[in-house]
DNA sequence: TTGTAGGCGTTATCAC
DNA sequence: GTGATAACGCCTACAA
């Protein structure tokens, strides 16, 4: 691959007018211009960023670590990213921590190695100890995303509000049990749960927490659940992925949707309005939090000195589908 | 970040002998040896890969391009890349082409610009002109993932073998119409178009493909279809996303899989197993297909003067879920 | 407007 | 064993 010391001798200038040239940055004889771009072309001539790095200290490389890319959520979040990046001439290296600090751990390092000029990354465990230490010894400007993060930028959406929202949801669809399905880590439980005693009825008496995603003890569950409970029971899984297998089995325990249960997911994934019925989601603002993220990331590249902390929560919106329909 | 001259500085030694170090590639003094361990651990080195890079003549970066990473089944792939790459020490740096042409071309710039060692691909259009010429002047292993491509090493299952074989999986259920639902661009189509004709009972005349993926569309299509065939009608989708699409219209239009309608996907993606009935699907070897692909480039960078092309079309393997069960 | 010189952080190749 | 020294390809002064 061609470089500019070689077009230098081609062209029988020297390299740093090349390079300047080729930058486009400063004012240069046109007679020359010209015979160093035709030489370039010529020679598909690419800029060597790792030199460029090298000498400048900027590697132009954005670090990704994501738990798990398999994830549609996610995998559309690092296309939105990538394309953030791209605007301002970044491209993007990616990891999988695969849920795994130790993993995540080794990722950094590696991120540390290339030198990227900054670091976005789904954190595994937030507000651990060791995460808080590893995150106070990385020199590199970094964002945490989807996951509110104590003490670092942040770009995610208020999970205890749109645990909020479903509950809203389902409470006015006249549900009278209620069932959370997944993790109560990240918010989405708590607000569900808050709304529900706010409203003073008593529901949160009614609610059941199901954490296995075994299918068949979910299956066992759920058809034990509807042989108990004559009533509307509004089920609200905490990811898509969850809300899908959940509304498998309702379809094959012939438990009619919204009916006897309005089942609501987390993520707007593109399955949801595939299904039948369609499933409600909770969609999150992907595009919007990717730019801010990026953007973030580029603030703090360009201006190292400005040190507060970015953390506004974004708003999440609950689609409404077949699954958890009004009258 | 700390450097090797910094910490030569430091220990009172040169900084070749803290690179030997460093790398544990030759005998040093222990004593020394040592000193430096400690100065590094203590700072926390991590040696500069970009330097590494220009100074020796490996990246140890593999440049991915995807068509859209937002679809699982390359989700799925990037991980178990990114997994196999790493076990020999490289990262990857990602892209997405979006389907476009123009931006793989891009990205491929964007590749030669960080001199990535090599080159993993799911090409837009693996068989045209242009892409022929940009592969051929392109001066970096490049291996195609997924598709058959003309004179350069590719991984990829047989598909026009994959549909062939849901063509006897179909015919055996005793289906008596059959619908191919998407593009007929990469062999599925073929392979299980040629598989009803060889059959020669006349069931490739009972063969109608459907092209469109809009949902109203779809939906009129297919109740059309039932309106008119009283039968057992196989349907072949060209991936599970289509597939999904049309489970959902089936469910909602009330006809009974797989008694009416037979139906089979292609990519065997996480949804398949959790829909009701459960998906039949086409399943790619994932794992064994990013293993090869890794490989294969690791071989050619070991040995660029081999140079004979790898070609050998894996095995789908055909899932047989609810959707398409037998008696 | 253009060329020379130095440096970025390594690796590799010499002598010592 | 260890330390100079020269690359690698580029950028950024500074000098002409």
């Amino acid at each position: 691959m061609i470089t500019m010391t070689e077009i230098a001798r081609l062209t029988g200038v020297s390299q740093p007018t090349v390079s300047r040239v080729l930058n486009g940055n400063q004012a240069v004889n046109p007679e020359i211009r010209e015979r160093v771009l035709a030489c370039a072309r010529e020679h598909n001539f690419q800029p060597n960023v790792i030199a460029r790095s090298l000498a400048g200290s900027r590697t132009m490389l954005f670090g990704l670590v994501f738990t798990d890319i398999s994830n549609s959520f996610f995998a559309d979040l690092e296309k939105y990213l990538e394309q953030e990046a791209k605007k301002s001439g970044y491209s993007v290296i990616l990891f999988n921590s695969d849920y795994d600090w130790n993993r995540e751990k080794e990722c950094l390092d590696v991120m540390r190695r290339y030198r990227v000029d900054g670091l976005i990354l789904v954190p595994v465990e937030e507000n651990s100890e060791r995460f808080q230490q590893e995150m106070k010894k990385l020199d590199i400007p970094a964002v945490a995303l989807t996951r509110k993060t104590e003490g670092m930028d942040c770009v995610y959406v208020d999970h205890i509000e749109a645990g909020g929202q479903v509950a809203r949801h389902l409470q006015q669809l006249g549900c009278e049990d209620y069932i959370f399905a997944g993790t109560s880590r990240d918010g989405k439980y708590e607000g569900f749960l808050k709304t529900l005693k706010d409203a003073g009825t008593g529901c949160e008496e009614r609610l059941t927490k199901i954490e296995t995603k075994d299918p068949e003890k979910l299956r066992k569950i759920l058809r034990q659940h509807f042989e108990e409970h004559a009533g509307r029971t509004g089920i609200f899984a905490y990811n898509d992925r969850r809300a899908i297998q959940i509304h498998g089995i309702l379809q094959e325990l012939g438990i009619r949707m919204p009916e006897r249960a309005s089942l609501v997911g987390f993520d707007n994934t593109y399955t949801c309005e595939l299904l039948y019925p369609g499933l409600s989601s909770v969609s999150q603002p992907n595009q919007e939090m990717a730019a801010k993220a990026v953007q973030c990331l580029l603030r703090k590249i360009e201006h190292p000195e400005e040190r507060e902390i970015m953390d506004e929560p974004m708003k999440a919106r609950l689609i409404v589908r077949g699954s958890s329909a009004g009258a």
